[in-house]
RNA sequence: UCCUCAAUAGCUCAGUUGGUUAGAGCACCUGACUGUUAAUCAGGGGGUCGCAGGUUCAAGUCCUGCUUGGGGAGCCA
């Protein structure tokens, strides 16, 4: 017999199912009911929806109806029927039921009441079956599919850059080594180093930071391509907007200038945003009921809603002018200073209320490769800043100038050894191009109205915590 | 890593100034109910009070250290 996806049942016109016999599978959400009738509502991850289980137990086995607890898993075959109760349009008479797996209610630790996002960080391998983490998943594969599709219509190819890596110059961030040396025995060389010769690459290696320095490879090479994958980074971060394993898109383009890049940066998360609403309907207004009932509206003012371009150096006029009319920040605000978040907050959610992009940063606070404008003091680095989240884009159109890109790296003295090969891409046709990163994660807080970035991927890696 | 708050039943939490046998709601089990919607109603079982020390006649409660978790900060996406 066919077995249906639940999400079919539910959404797709099924008139000329009713009243055949039909197979769904799923687990076991909650039963209830009396002596005549149980209730079970069947959950097979399709959608947040359930499907009503109506068994009649005149002429159920009774010991087999003891077995089908929540969390169990069933098959059930029977006849499609439009609801007598109200609350679903349409339920199936059982008739047969399997059951694939029971679920001890004394020890199964998912209940039918809600539970902390604490406790079900403790149970990670068995979150993915609640609402909420279905919720979540469900709109994270609709996130990822939607990157693409933007990508794709636009012309651009998706780019694979390796996540191991020799370059020790990245520069966003602490690394996790990748050896396969026996660290109990490790080679060293005369002087007392570890000698990498001997290591599997023949060289130091780290998983990577960023797939930007490749990805530029790319895009000088078939104009514009994005990365999309894991990027690891070994911080130390304990905040509910850090993991130590993240997955990140990396558009790069060439003949991107600063004007070209902040309106993709725009659009894009624009065409994001408006694809969850457009397609994860039932998702979210679930989000928005149990987890956040402002999400919804947030959402569709961001589609609505003109990002703001703020030059850093109006950005600290607007701050001092702040703590000149009494406002007090922790940290003092001057030309030059990296904003604190509590700046960034500011200009987001108090002075201006809507997205921020701020451009044209001081050359000493950001990357060596930023492409360093006429003024002779600023980069032309992008960060768009978002309420509650901060920063969930960082980028940049990048130095082409061969001269002025080695005169950064002596300046800031950055190991080059390794680096050869991105150093050619501006000593062989060089062009102007222009990047940013997107952190998916970061995309996902905002997409859900989840408020810890471990809540917004299946397994997280963070300090000390690497189960499941 | 720094600051701060917390840890008591399977879950969420209460527990007075240190004082007899540590409580509630939910979950679970049993029973009731002719269609329920996180069903409802009645009854029942369930505890190494995070761990290790210390103070005290007496510690869930006070002190010290550790562990784990939350929030804030830094690093960043």
């Amino acid at each position: 017999m066919q077995r249906y996806k639940i999400q079919y049942l539910l959404k797709e016109d099924v008139s000329a199912l009713i009243d055949t016999t039909i197979c769904v599978k799923g687990w076991v959400r909650t039963k209830r009911g009396n002596k005549n009738v149980a209730f079970i509502a069947l959950n097979d991850g399709s959608i947040i929806t359930n499907l009503q289980i109506v068994v009649d137990l005149a002429k159920a086995d009774e010991e087999q109806m003891r077995r089908i607890t929540t969390g169990a898993c069933i098959g059930v075959e029977g006849k499609l029927v439009k609801s007598q109760g109200a609350g679903q349009s349409v339920e199936v008479q059982a008739e047969n039921i399997v059951i694939y797996g029971e679920a001890d209610p004394e020890t199964y630790p998912l209940q039918k009441k809600g539970h902390s996002m604490e406790f079900l960080r403790e149970i990670g391998h068995l979150r993915p079956r609640t609402n909420t983490f279905g919720a979540v998943m469900r709109m994270r594969h609709e996130m990822a599919y939607a990157i693409h599709t933007f990508f794709h219509n636009k012309g651009f190819f998706y780019f694979h850059t390796p996540l191991i890596t020799a370059s020790d110059c990245e520069g966003a961030g602490e690394m996790f080594q990748v050896t396969t040396m026996d660290l109990n025995n490790i080679p060293k060389k005369e002087d007392g180093s570890v000698d990498y010769e001997q290591d599997f690459f023949g060289k130091q290696t780290a998983l990577t930071v960023s797939g930007q320095l490749e990805g530029e490879l790319g895009a000088t090479a078939l104009g514009a391509i994005y990365t999309f994958g894991p990027t690891f980074r070994a911080e130390n971060s304990n905040t509910p907007r850090h993991l130590a394993e993240f997955w990140m898109v990396e558009p790069e383009m060439a003949f991107y200038d600063l004007d070209d890049l902040t309106a993709l940066e725009e659009e894009f998360i624009k065409f994001l945003v408006k694809w969850a609403l457009d397609n994860c309907k039932e998702d979210l207004e679930f989000l928005n009921n149990m987890i956040d009932k402002g999400l919804i509206e947030r959402l569709k003012s961001v589609v609505d809603t003109e990002f703001v371009r703020l030059p850093y150096t109006e950005g600290i006029k607007i701050l001092e002018e702040a703590v000149a009319k009494g406002h007090k920040f922790e940290f003092p605000v001057s030309w030059g200073v990296d904003l604190a978040s509590e700046h960034e907050r500011f200009l987001v959610e108090e002075h201006f209320k809507k997205p921020v992009i701020m451009i044209d940063y001081p050359k000493e606070i950001k990357a060596f490769y930023m492409k360093q404008n006429d003024d002779g003091r600023t980069v032309q680095g992008t960060d768009v800043l978002f309420p509650q989240i901060g920063e969930i884009i960082g980028g940049s159109v990048r130095e082409e100038n061969y001269d002025k890109l080695m005169t950064r790296i002596t300046e800031l003295n950055i190991p080059m050894k390794d680096m050869w090969w991105y150093l050619d891409t501006r000593r062989y046709g060089s062009c102007p191009h222009a990047g940013f990163g997107l952190g998916f994660e970061r995309l996902m807080l905002f997409v859900t109205g989840m408020a810890n970035i471990r809540d917004v991927i299946p397994f997280p890696r963070t300090p000390k915590t690497a189960e499941f």
